[in-house]
Parts: C-alpha cells; structure tokens; sequence
RNA sequence: GGCGCGGUGGCAGAGUGGUCAUGCAGCGGACUGCAACUCCGCGUACGCCGGUUCGAUUCCGACCCGCGCCUCCA
C-alpha cells in the first residue's frame, strides 16, 4: 500500500488511482526564458523518482509535463535578445532536454507545449464566460472571477476576503475583485497574439495549466505537481478554473516538493547565489547532485552547499566502492532488503530510509568480500544496483563512477603507467620511491587502493 | 498580520510512546611496508516550559527560534 502527503487534506493518503493500475499525473514544467536552476533540478528530480518508483510498483504511469512557452517574461526577455520570442524557447527547451539528460531524468510520457494548445485555451475560457465565472473587461482582457468559485482556497488554506483585502490596488484596474486574475490577456501593439473572441492577445498562465492537464489526462485524474511556490496562486487558481469549467473534481491529490536554499539563504539573482543546473554540472557529478537530493525528503527544505554535495559524493563513492571490482548476478531473488526499501518508498516516498537500505546492503557486500564468500557478494550486489536504479542511482560501471575525467586532469594511461612504476618500487622495498609516487598522485587528486587484486585508483 | 512547514548527537538527515536509523567527520583496534579502502568497536541527541502517561524526543497546550507562501518565481 502506497501511501503519499496530500497537500489539498494536509495528511498521508492512501493511493488508489482512480483507474486501477493506472497513474494519470500532471506536473508544472518550465517557463522557457533562461536556463534551468537548481530549484527547477529539485522538481525535475522528485517526480522522477516518483514516476521510477509508482512504475517499479507495477503502476502504468502517464506522466504529463508542460512547458510555459509564452509569458510575460519570455517576451521581455526575446525583446531584451533582440530575437524572436520562438528562437528563444527553442533554444531554452534544448537546453533544458540537455540539463535533463544529464540529470538521468526520465522523459515525461508528453511535453504539451502552451502555443499549441491555444485553441483549447480558449474554448476553456469560452465555457468559463458562458457558464459565468469569467467576465471580458473593457480592456480586452478576460478574468476569472474568484467570487463566483466557492472552493477558491481549498488548496492554500486562503479566505477570500483576506485576499481582497490584502490585494494591492492597480492604476487602471480592469478588474472588477482584486483577487480576479487575468484567463486572456490583450495583445500590446507589436506584441505576439492569437485571435480570440474577445480580440487579439494570449493566455494567462494558469490557464494554460488547466487545459493542457484536461486535454492529457482528463477532467480528473489522480496528481497534480509542482514546485512549492506554485501552490498559491497558480495551482489555487488552476482548481477554480477547471473544476469550474468542468464541474468535475479536478486532481484528487496535490504533490508539492520542498524549497532549495543556498548556504541558509533564499536563491535569488539578486543575492547572487542563483545556480543553474550546468554551471553545477560543472562542478559536480550529476549522480551526486542526484544523489543529494534523494537523501533528503522530497516535501523538506534542502540546503545546497559545497560542504553537502562534497559529502554526497563521499557517501556515494562508499557505495560505488561496494561495488568495485565484481560483477553484480541478476535475477536475484527479492530480500529482506527488498521488503525494507519498499516499506520506506511506500511511505510517501522517504528516500533518506530507502538509501538507508542501500547502506546496509554495501556493508553486507564489503564483509562477504572481506570473508571470501564471492557469490554472496555478487548477490548482494545485484540487490544493491537494483535497488539503487529505483532511484536512478548506481547504474554505471564503478570504474567510470571513480575515474571520470575532467578537462586537465592526467589520462588513465598515465596513471595506470605511474601506479606499475610503484608496484614495482614496493617490491623492491623501496618504499621512499613507492611513497613518493603515491603522494604525487594524490597532490594531482588521485587516490590509490591496494587490494589482494592490486592496485585500483580513482580521483578524489 | 494571514496560511503552512520545521527545530534530532560536530555536520547532514530519517524515525518511534518504552533495546538500532543511516551517512559524513572523530576516536580505539584489525588489515597494510606505511597509508587508503574494508572490517570490528566507541562516543555525543531529540529548542524551552507545562500537561497526559507506569513511561515522551515521539501525544496535547503555551512559549522561543528558523523557514516558505501571501507579487513573477520550481
């Protein structure tokens, strides 16, 4: 039995998908301006352990991501570029396939694309206006009108009336509440637009949300994500435009992952502090960066550092270490491993005691190796890299894991050549010589493991 | 101010009404030419004050502190 936090009831639910064996979930994707962040990584990566596991489970996920190809900022920013508004969220969709793909981030079933949905946006606000819960102001935007949704704050425990009176009061105001938000906004002159009964212009954002999920996965469907920011407005508004239009309960199941900080403080440009996913990848491993976050909750805050992610890889090298040098058996029989690390992810996915699980099984592989017992130690780790691939983990030969090179860095056959000279100063007994070597190696970042076997290295 | 989340050993981070988290770091021992890796063992903990209970880090209440959202933001 699965059982996963609900923000929308504030407690663990059990999960039964509304189509047995089948999961429908949405989750909200990237507004295409700039390149991702680690905030955007951290998303990436919870969903995609959820969707590795729910499939694990034998559950046939169809997983929707959208991407925010039209906004406000993508238009400030092309027209900052000089550029067409397309030629920057082509450019920013590849690169956020490649941020992906680096990340080892499974594909989402589909990618709607809000450009090409505008149809379908505009007969859900159509049916909005109609039904009476939109309104076109004078200016040609279109607005929902929060008052006519009685649910509106279910989600994010809102009251209406602190809404409106806490709303800042806009110059010009269309509006006819302050909480109203805008379905279709006008086009400016100049400014990219699609016809519209209500004239020229574009869809708001939340809008776009509730019709790409519709058009995908139905009226309902079982989850709906996203970052923690998104829970008001976007996602509250997303209820009150779908459930309105449909008349149909909309996500049964609200899943939002926990804020990234940066040393203790918030990640902002203006703090300076704003990390993108490759200028991390530069310096980190992705596995480790994944790994990183999987040792954490995914609903908890995480703090990104240079002293946790160096940490991550040094407990993620102990792990690739179990695995040095043998030749994982397949088809292993499940274990009681197996039972724990399921117990664990069944419980609202808590990766922090499912990789506890995985410790244990390195240790059980490092004592059978140490006592000789080779197909003990094979079997356990056939356990270990099954388990870990749940998490998208320990999926590569120990051996790239430990000796992935970076620019500069000496090649393997140096090393390789460096490590015999050694050899053979040990078994001189010169041990002046044999030392040097080592410490050499070691003030170039490599580090050198005797074995029965011989000598291994990996950089540090 | 409103809504929500959290305060666990040097650090990271789970969890539980009454013998174990786990990892990193540290210490002692084994292994090693010496190290590293590995193995065995060790230590330090549940913000504060009350309450419930035979017993609370775990439940309840107050307080203090931190964080997120309330505006575009994953």
């Amino acid at each position: 039995m699965i059982r996963i936090y609900n923000t929308l009831s504030q407690r663990k639910e059990e999960f039964s998908p509304l189509q047995p064996g089948k999961v429908r979930m949405y989750v909200c994707g990237m507004t295409v301006y700039d390149y991702c962040h680690l905030g955007h990584a951290r998303v990436l990566l919870a969903f995609d352990v959820i969707t590795r596991y729910l499939r694990h489970r034998g559950l046939d996920v169809h997983y929707v991501r959208n991407i925010t190809d039209i906004d406000d900022k993508i238009l400030r920013r092309a027209d900052e570029n000089g550029e067409p508004f397309t030629a920057l969220t082509d450019r920013m969709i590849d690169a956020m396939h490649e941020d992906e793909q680096r990340l080892g981030i499974v594909p989402p079933t589909e990618e709607p694309r809000a450009t090409a949905y505008i149809d379908d946006i505009i007969r859900m606000i159509n049916t909005l206006v109609s039904k009476g819960f939109a309104y076109a102001a004078d200016n040609g935007d279109v607005y929902f009108s929060v008052k006519a949704f009685d649910g509106y704050g279910k989600l994010s425990r809102k009251k209406l009336d602190d809404l409106i009176a806490g709303a800042r009061v806009d110059v010009a105001e269309a509006k006819q509440s302050p909480a109203d938000f805008a379905l279709w906004k006008a086009a400016k002159p100049g400014e990219v637009s699609w016809p519209s009964p209500w004239g020229d212009g574009r869809p708001g954002w939340h809008i776009e949300c509730s019709a790409m999920s519709t058009c995908c996965l139905g009226d309902t469907f079982d989850i709906h994500g996203g970052g923690p920011d998104l829970l008001f407005p976007h996602h509250e508004n997303e209820i009150a435009q779908s459930e309105s239009a449909t008349g149909q309960p909309f996500a049964k199941l609200w899943m939002h992952a926990g804020a990234v900080r940066v040393n203790q403080e918030k990640m902002s440009k203006s703090l300076g502090n704003f990390f993108t996913i490759r200028e991390i990848l530069e310096r980190y491993p992705a596995e480790v960066v994944r790994f990183f976050l999987v040792s954490s909750h995914y609903r908890s805050q995480v703090d990104y550092s240079e002293a946790n992610l160096e940490e991550a890889s040094r407990t993620l090298t102990r792990l690739y270490h179990a695995l040095r040098g043998i030749t994982p058996a397949v088809d292993t029989p499940a274990t009681e491993y197996d039972r724990r690390f399921q117990e664990a992810m069944d419980d609202d996915f808590n990766t922090p005691e499912a990789s506890s699980v995985l410790h244990a099984v390195a240790s059980d592989i490092n004592l059978h190796r140490r006592e000789s017992r080779e197909s003990d130690a094979r079997a356990s780790a056939g356990v270990l890299v099954r388990l870990g691939g749940i998490l998208g983990l320990l999926q590569q030969e120990p051996e790239n894991f430990f000796q992935a090179e970076s620019v500069g860095d000496l090649s393997a056959t140096d090393i390789e050549t460096l490590i015999e000279a050694r050899n053979q100063a040990r078994k001189n007994r010169d041990f002046a010589e044999a030392d040097r070597i080592r410490d050499d190696l070691a003030g170039r970042g490599i580090i050198l493991d005797d074995s029965r076997e011989g000598t291994s290295w990996r950089r540090g």
